[in-house]
DNA sequence: AATCGCGCCTGACGGC
DNA sequence: TGCCGTCAGGCGCGAT
């Protein structure tokens, strides 16, 4: 790691982390020749098809962009597709370097370096696709970008209506608006005021302007550490430190409302943990 | 159409 | 020291 820039995550890749990753491996894969793939274990999320390494072998990576927490790295002919699930890492390392546990995949690049796939629970995948990347299963019909304009008070307003789901699972479909995960949801209805078990429907026009912004704003947040920590990582200092998220609610349990001073109560949602203040979210 | 629960998987952690 | 149960969760999918 001392000659090398090395793109490695502490904490569950979020979309804020994701797309660090993504600006991280970009100009050390943008331009480059994969000469050879290196499969130790196919068994993901998706199982890697027989045929990835001799469709991916030879394609040049012209461009690596983002859709939700996909990262999608655009080859002439195709598009490998990765998905980090819970627990993948990404990190370019000198091409035969030793492989660790669960260092599932390589692709050895014509500069001789090596963008290595980790994922222990194996939650993630990685895919090639040479269709137009709209018709792929996992990419159609996916919601708008939290960060971009498609995602708005009124958009949410409009698509929750008659809904009795809540509002944090609600949230936290990829259908709806991708790239929310458990602990961002979370922190945003925290900011905004607004109770995770509500119904989504049974929430007003304001109100969902009020947590659109609060998603910007954690999002953006994140994203500006992990773009502080992104420097460390390319200045190669041995920083393992990366992201330490500003959590206000997440994990809190029992601790007092930073706000009220309540204590902050965990409850199960769609077996996921949501963390909130009974007084201070309605 | 909407909603609910399942299952994949390893590692960390606590109790004994 | 070791074993075992519990928890953590992204997200597609099948059942209802």
């Amino acid at each position: 790691m001392k000659a090398t820039s090395n793109c490695e995550e502490e904490t569950m890749p979020e979309l804020p982390e994701v797309e660090t990753i993504r600006r991280c491996i970009m100009p050390l894969v943008q331009g480059r020749e994969i000469v050879r793939v290196v499969v130790r274990n196919r068994d993901l999320r998706w199982p890697l098809s027989n045929q990835f390494a001799s469709r991916v072998t030879g394609q040049t990576v012209q461009a690596v962009s983002r859709r939700g927490k996909y990262l999608l790295l655009r080859c002439v002919a195709g598009t490998i597709i990765i998905h980090l699930g819970m627990s993948g890492k990404l990190s370019i390392l000198p091409a035969g370097t030793a492989p660790v546990k669960h260092d599932h995949l390589d692709f050895v690049f014509s500069n001789n370096q090596c963008l290595r796939f980790n994922d222990p629970r194996r939650f993630g995948s990685v895919l090639w696709t040479a269709k137009p990347l709209a018709e792929h299963p996992l990419l159609a019909g996916l919601g708008p970008e939290p960060l971009e304009a498609g995602l708005n008070g009124a958009y949410l307003y409009r698509r929750s209506r008659r809904r009795q789901l809540a509002v944090k699972q609600f949230i936290m479909d990829s259908h709806i608006v991708v790239g929310i995960g458990n602990i961002y949801a979370s922190e945003a209805l925290f900011s905004a005021g607004i109770h995770p078990a509500r119904p989504a429907g049974r929430i007003s026009l304001l109100r969902y302007g009020r947590l659109v912004e609060a998603i910007k704003q954690v999002l953006r947040d994140a994203l500006r550490q992990g773009g502080t920590t992104l420097r460390d990582f390319c200045d190669s200092n041995g920083n393992p430190g990366y992201f330490q998220l500003m959590l206000r609610v997440y994990g809190h349990a029992g601790q007092p409302c930073p706000v009220c001073g309540r204590p902050i109560q965990q409850v199960r949602q769609g077996q996921r943990s949501t963390y909130f203040c009974g007084r201070c979210q309605r």
